[in-house]
DNA sequence: CGTGTACTTGATTTAAATCAAGTTTGGTGG
DNA sequence: CCACCAAACTTGATTTAAATCAAGTACACG
């Protein structure tokens, strides 16, 4: 059988034995696909059942009163968009599809069968915390870094969670979102992104045209963005063991 | 008995009976007092105990190389510091002490006790939401707000946590710390801070000094940030009955 | 009393926004 | 197949919000 997305990325936080494995595979059926600029879940919805992404790029954003957005985290495939509501009582933030975009809606009950399982409940729990630890990150990026830094680290983020589901290769991977959007995530006018990105080009950093991605000089993006990828807690790096979670 | 600031706070968020409230007071042992400027918890620790604060203010924070400092939450009395590090390998963020601070070390056996009952353990869940929505309103903050709304968004947010554990009276609460605080709250320049407070004063939205903050037009202010408090999710508004969570 | 820390205020510089034209690209229909 | 159109992207000129630089003052504390 093939491996999921979430699968795939569970698999990442924490090690899950044969039987998680055929549980997470189980759940892939009937996705629904959303257009680019769709809402996945609007602003103040109570949705029923949890959205897993199994494929495209989808974001949260919130729209201020005077029609500018800003967006609050960006969201691939294996990444649920609201695992949250089911003890919430409603969304405070849209989730916008960027591209076109597949989500699986999850019945809130398989959520609850999974959380049943010690290995993927701990994993889910540490993809919660790693949302939060990148929310601090982007507060970084806003608060403390200049435009061509806080793209920089957009972009080494983003390279480090796609490659964590295995959609990087030869260090390019698909991005196909306009510089208005980065404008939104970054805080920046578009001008000042377009500028801002020609000039991590000219550094020959990185290569980014028709919807492609691709990282020339991942070290020296990284050194400028001054990006450490120990908040994203990848890989079996934990200091804790399974059992340990409280 | 007194109630306990935990306990004030997360009766905030879901209904809990005496047995509930009952053991949420008993934790009350051997606080622990860190002065202005300590860390209560550096960067790259992996702390035992799990903290909570009861008095005074504290805040994450992130250095950056170049020496300036993020702050990316603030932490009033009810707050858990690192219910997360519990599951996670190590702190990926420090956190500080803003004023003299009281924390309790709760061990991780209380913790489990307290998640054992259903109530709680909803209540809990809720207040790790609630932390990251504010997350994301400090991105919208740093990203699209100018330097007045920024602040002025900071106060309401304070207001209204301090508020909901009983810390504001007649509108006015404490709040001893520097301008150099805010900031590193909001990405500003001190002498930046400097002039929007006094903008906030001229506009007699509030008075800020000796510590004390007091907010003369909560309206006013409210418009001004474009606050709204749902974000917070406070108060038994929920759509949802305690029953029927995951 | 000095001395350091926080706060204020003014002058200057700078990063990024805004304004204003472009060009390039992709799609649509005649 | 080409004319037309709308997005998205570029580039230049100007303005603006906020940073930086530079001096102050007002205290609290030893």
């Amino acid at each position: 059988m093939r491996r999921n997305m979430l699968s795939r990325k569970l698999s990442g936080f924490a090690r899950l034995d044969d039987e998680d494995e055929a549980l997470l595979n189980t759940i892939s059926v009937r996705p629904r696909l959303y257009l680019k600029g769709e809402d996945v879940i609007g602003d103040g919805d109570v949705p029923d059942d949890v959205h897993l992404v199994l494929s495209g790029l989808a974001c949260r954003y919130k729209l201020m009163a005077d029609g500018e957005r800003q967006i609050t985290a960006y969201l691939i495939p294996g990444d649920f968009c609201d695992l949250h509501v089911a003890i919430l009582d409603r969304m405070d933030h849209a989730i916008g599809a960027l591209t076109e975009t597949a989500v699986l809606d999850v019945p809130r009950q398989t959520i609850a069968a999974l959380l049943a399982r010690p290995n993927i409940s701990r994993a889910m729990r540490l993809a919660t915390l790693v949302d939060e630890a990148t929310l601090r990150q982007w507060i970084v990026n806003l608060g403390r870094r200049s435009a061509v830094q806080s793209l920089a680290h957009l972009f080494c983020e983003l390279r480090t969670r796609m490659e964590s589901v295995g959609l990087v290769e030869n260090n390019e991977f698909s991005l196909p979102i306009s510089q208005k959007v980065l404008a939104d995530t970054t805080g920046l006018s578009v001008v000042h992104v377009n500028r801002s990105l020609a000039e991590l080009r000219k550094a020959r950093l990185l290569a980014f045209s028709d919807g492609r991605m691709h990282i020339l000089d991942a070290e020296g993006l990284d050194r400028l963005a001054g990006f450490e990828d120990d908040y994203l807690h990848l890989a079996g790096k934990s200091a804790n063991s399974p059992a340990d979670h409280v």
